[in-house]
RNA sequence: GGCCCCUUCGUCUAGCGGUCCAGGACGUCGCCCUCUCACGGCGAAAACACGGGUUCGAGUCCCGUAGGGGUCACCA
């Protein structure tokens, strides 16, 4: 599978012109998987050639969202531009080995070349005159051009894409240098992958492309060729590509704004193209050990935050109270210590309703509101005058409770709505919407041991008093 | 448009010629649990794009058609 013997290093590379979107995320993940999977190395080069598109802020978001997903590189991050000097030497190797040329069309030649193939209706394919000819002014400004092989097929054996193949004469004789001596893409990806000893490149299969322009680069220095794994992108709800509005956000977005746990990100993303028999939820060591490039689907597949938002209930209900508190307190805003307390105590109550942080910190408000509490519409409908004569009945009986527990409290409130002749719920319900202000809420009786004797009583008071008159 | 790739329930997927009248998960619907909402449990509806081959036998192999995607820069 991997190169015998030899040491399996994969990599990221992304540009930081944005965040780290979540299709990046998952090459990452897929990356840093198959990394461990093989005890191999995992890099990151951030390709920040184009200096004007590439913001610190940028590479900024992206380490930090690695970070957050757990995905970590090993050694220092590389930046692309430290290497343009090795990039141009190799640019200028070609020249001298007859791989490459210079070229010294201009724009406007090559502009109105492109039109006349349009106008032709034929595909435009840049033919430089000056392939073959090396009788250039050498004052005129000048590209590098690699000389694409015009002949026969090339043929890639892509890990997750199987055998392609694809005619050599599609291959144009692409920039390597551009005019003002800097390299292109095409050609740093190349020397850079090569220079840090990447085996296996595994990344976004608009790529694909591409591999076969920089196979040709490889081949012409004769280099080795690594394995190519070319993952299909992530897709929108409505099957096009994936756009904002489809989930095309930052890490940091679901982080911060979806308030989602990174376990539950990763987990997702794992699953999405890729697939392990009957398994959903996979732990980070169960996906190191069965990670592999055979598994991965070759359609590309939809983003659905349904199935996300389960997986993030699920992590949730798995997660540490203390941890979770601590994620949620933002959220609310204001905390006191002793009221930091409380929210780690109605943790166990309150993530089992809740799919995301947003969802918690909502669930969680009722604790912390100040009294008289503000009624939600459908909790409000609720007092009506005869619940409110049970709920006098109820507090009755909870001024007198000398043990504010769980199993005293549910036995306090039968016993009321036992002797009041109603159902349980008949007094829940109006005792709930007292409490909490809400219709729905963690059970009436944690609720109560959350609230204290003291505010219960008074939040209960607040609804009885306030509409006697 | 040229070239390349893809196509199993609404969605993510299992399936690597017979064990598939197609399995799991999310979602949906129903029931149970129940003080509400969740959680949990049980159950249901729901797919091999279409047409030809190959084969004793095809979701699995081949070829078309349709649909979808990617890519065609001195951007990465």
């Amino acid at each position: 599978m991997s190169a015998s013997g030899s040491k399996v290093v994969t990599r990221f590379a992304p540009s930081p012109t944005g965040f780290l979107h979540i299709g990046g995320a998952r090459t990452a993940l897929f990356n840093w998987l198959f990394a461990r999977h093989h005890g191999g190395k995992f890099l990151l080069r951030i390709e920040d050639t184009d200096k004007v598109r590439s913001t610190k802020a940028a590479i900024d978001a992206i380490l930090d969202g690695m970070r957050w997903l757990q995905l970590d590189w090993d050694g220092h991050e590389y930046y692309q531009s430290q290497f343009q000097a090795r990039h141009a030497e190799v640019a200028r190797e070609l020249l001298d080995r007859g791989h490459a040329y210079r070229c010294y069309m201009t724009q406007e030649e090559l502009a109105a070349e492109r039109e006349k193939a349009q106008a032709e209706r034929r595909p435009f394919r840049i033919r430089s005159p000056w392939r073959d000819r090396d009788d250039g002014n050498p004052n005129a400004p000048f590209v590098i051009r690699l000389k694409a092989p015009q002949q026969g097929e090339t043929v890639i054996e892509d890990k997750v894409q199987g055998r392609v193949e694809v005619q050599n004469a599609e291959i144009d004789d692409f920039v390597l240098l551009r005019s003002d001596g800097t390299p292109t893409y095409m050609l740093a990806v190349v020397v850079d992958d090569h220079d840090m000893g990447v085996t296996h490149v595994i990344r976004g299969d608009d790529h694909l492309n591409n591999a076969f322009r920089q196979l040709a680069i490889i081949r012409a220095m004769g280099w080795e060729e690594p394995v190519y794994a070319h993952v299909p992108l992530i897709h929108g709800a409505d099957g096009a590509k994936l756009s904002k509005r489809h989930g095309a956000l930052g890490v940091d977005a679901y982080r911060d704004e979806l308030g989602m746990l990174p376990e539950a990100v990763s987990n997702y993303l794992l699953r999405l193209g890729w697939g392990h028999g009957d398994d959903e939820i996979i732990s980070r060591e169960q996906a190191i050990e069965w990670f592999d490039l055979d598994h991965v689907g070759k359609s590309p597949s939809r983003f659905d935050f349904k199935k996300l938002g389960n997986l993030n209930g699920h992590y949730i209900r798995e997660a540490d109270d203390e941890r979770l508190a601590q994620l949620v307190a933002p959220r609310i805003g204001g905390l006191t210590a002793d009221q930091r307390d409380l929210l780690v105590r109605a943790m166990p109550e309150l993530k089992a309703r809740a799919h995301d942080l947003n969802q918690l910190a909502e669930g969680a408000r009722f604790l912390f509101d100040k009294r008289p509490l503000e009624m939600d519409p459908a909790a409000d409908a609720l007092l009506t005058p005869e619940s409110r004569a049970l709920l006098k009945s109820a507090h009755g009986a909870l001024s007198d409770l000398a043990s504010w527990e769980h199993v005293s409290l549910e036995q306090a409130i039968r016993d009321v709505a036992e002797r009041e002749d109603v159902k349980l719920g008949k007094l829940a319900q109006p005792l709930r919407a007292a409490l909490t202000g809400r219709t729905t809420s963690p059970g009436i009786f944690d609720v109560l041991v959350l609230l204290g004797q003291c505010e219960s009583l008074k939040r209960i008071e607040d609804q009885i008093v306030e509409r006697e008159e």
